[in-house]
RNA sequence: GCUCGUGUAGUGUAGUGGUCCAUCAUGAAGCCCUCUCGAGGCUUCGACCCGGGUUCAAAUCCCGGCACGAGCACCA
């Protein structure tokens, strides 16, 4: 039996529930944390539950938050859900919370400041032996704590670390780094604080402060869940239930990276965080992609740690699948050929009326005027002498003439489209491919055409209509 | 190197000891229908990493190997 949807969430509770998505601001929403908004508020939704967006603006010096991300983001997520989140947490508005736990982790004598250097430290944590701050009783530690946040030590000179044990199987989690100093300047809050919280321990004692039952993460995350299980049990708090997910590359797109994105758009090789050739949701939502579709892809991916390698094709297929019945029809002839018809002594309608949608899921119609019968026709479509013009005429090609042959349809030639020059405007279809863009000029029927709607171009492919100025419709290519 | 994780058709995914000569989607090939290269319908192709073991019975449990990935940052 084939289950749909997700699997059911370890000790779930219905109605008890708290899931969080925890993006770093420092750019808009990717295709690849679609997944973590979908998996995160589609969990939400069945449990009844709620989703913390958390911004983990800890660190202003390696990964700066761009100030317009946070906005960016919640209007990504909101996109895609199609609802706000239930609750928006800042880490940096939250610092004196972090703060008071990590002095409490000193004065409890469960972490100590360390003033090793950090290659210093990796020697002795990597043979199992204890550095010489590890003994330090809490007074002295607090007072260092306190040299800390008032700037006499400078960056890179202490950490605070978690006392584990310097014998655990796995290096990693041997007193690992919970706070270190930086003096660089925070978007957000200046220079208010001289010590941050690294993302292990910040993420341990917001999830505890917001109540988080469930969370689901990367793998390679896996051992955060072990560190901060090491905290948490210091603390005396109960650790969430945690899942994980594998590394999701999508073919054509390939490696990206946030700020290599922002270094790009900064050198004016993409036209900003929308341009259509990124894998950011603004970019594919302005190319006109469904957040249900892009839903229902997410959650037919699933929830597993394999690194999975998937093609945009894939998500192209639901999407189609998703907007076909509310895409209207439209012509857009490329390579646009002067064809004149020849009546060839038929009478012929010199109006054409044609359906918005071939089975009429759209009501409505397009009126076609034949009046000084010249049309266009693709130059491929050529290639054959005999052809059908779609919902019109069978003809024959002689040079630039065609000659009815007959209205009804006689044999299976080549359906191919077409369109009379009377209602005929140029267009240019931009086309991202390859990480380029291709430019394809053509000539598109003038009849309503509606800024910002995605239609299908017959035998194209879906396009969005960017702009329609007087001299020229600009289309942006969806997929086909 | 140490630690951890994952291996089902081309790509994803279902399957937690028999109902599996293995599900569904996507893809490819072909056919039907529709006056689109779209939609719908149908057919075909195609997989349990390898080797042992446990068992009457294994994709499913155990062990070993192999492959791939991740972590070992004073990044998130």
């Amino acid at each position: 039996m084939k289950r749909t949807g997700l699997k059911d969430l370890p000790n779930a509770v219905q109605g008890n529930v708290i899931l969080r998505f925890a993006p770093n601001p420092n750019g808009p929403l990717t295709l690849g944390h679609a997944r973590g908004v979908t998996i995160n508020s589609e969990y939400a939704k069945n449990y009844e539950g709620k989703v913390v967006l958390r911004f983990d603006d800890t660190d202003s010096k390696v990964k700066p938050p761009l100030k317009e991300a946070y906005a960016w983001i919640e209007e990504d997520y909101k996109w895609l859900t199609g609802k706000e989140p239930d609750i928006i947490v800042r880490a940096s508005e939250r610092m004196d919370i972090y703060m008071k736990y990590a002095k409490k982790m000193l004065s409890d004598d469960f972490g100590y400041v360390c003033k090793c250097s950090a290659e210093n430290f990796k020697k002795l944590r990597d043979s199992s032996k204890e550095c010489p701050c590890r003994i330090k009783d809490p007074k002295e530690n607090l007072s260092d704590w306190d040299e800390m946040n008032n700037g006499l030590i400078g960056e890179g000179m202490a950490v605070v670390r978690v006392k584990t044990e310097m014998n655990l199987p796995n290096p990693a989690l041997r007193d690992w780094p919970a706070l270190r100093i930086q003096h660089t300047t925070h978007p957000m809050v200046g220079d208010k604080y001289k010590v941050w919280p690294l993302l292990d321990f910040q993420s341990a004692i917001e999830d505890y402060e917001q109540g988080v039952t469930h969370i689901i993460r990367g793998k390679d995350l896996m051992d955060s869940t072990r560190k901060q299980t090491l905290l948490y049990e210091h603390f005396g708090w109960k650790y969430p239930e945690t899942l994980y997910w594998g590394r999701v590359k999508i073919h054509e797109f390939g490696s990206f990276s946030t700020s290599g994105m922002r270094q790009e758009i900064e050198n004016e090789k993409y036209s900003g965080w929308d341009d259509p050739r990124l894998p950011t949701l603004r970019a594919l939502r302005r190319r006109g992609f469904d957040s249900d579709a892009m839903r229902d892809f997410w959650i037919d991916l699933g929830l597993t740690q394999k690194d999975i390698s998937v093609s945009l094709q894939t998500i192209e297929s639901f999407n189609s699948s998703k907007i076909d019945s509310s895409c209207e029809r439209r012509v857009f002839v490329r390579n646009p050929q002067r064809i004149r018809l020849d009546d060839n002594n038929t009478q012929i309608e010199r109006k054409l009326t044609l359906n918005k949608h071939p089975l009429n899921e759209i009501k409505g119609h397009r009126e076609w005027d034949l009046e000084d019968l010249e049309i266009y026709i693709e130059a491929r479509d050529l290639e054959h002498s005999e052809i059908r013009l779609k919902d019109f005429a069978d003809i024959e090609i002689q040079d630039s003439n065609g000659i009815i042959q007959s209205i009804e349809r006689t044999d299976k030639r080549q359906i191919v489209h077409w369109l009379p020059k009377s209602i005929a405007k140029k267009a240019i279809l931009t086309i991202p491919k390859d990480n380029e863009i291709v430019i394809q000029e053509g000539m598109m029927e003038d009849i309503q055409i509606i800024k910002n709607n995605v239609v299908q171009l017959e035998r194209v492919g879906y396009a969005k209509i960017e702009s329609n100025d007087d001299d020229v419709i600009k289309l942006l290519w969806l997929h086909g």
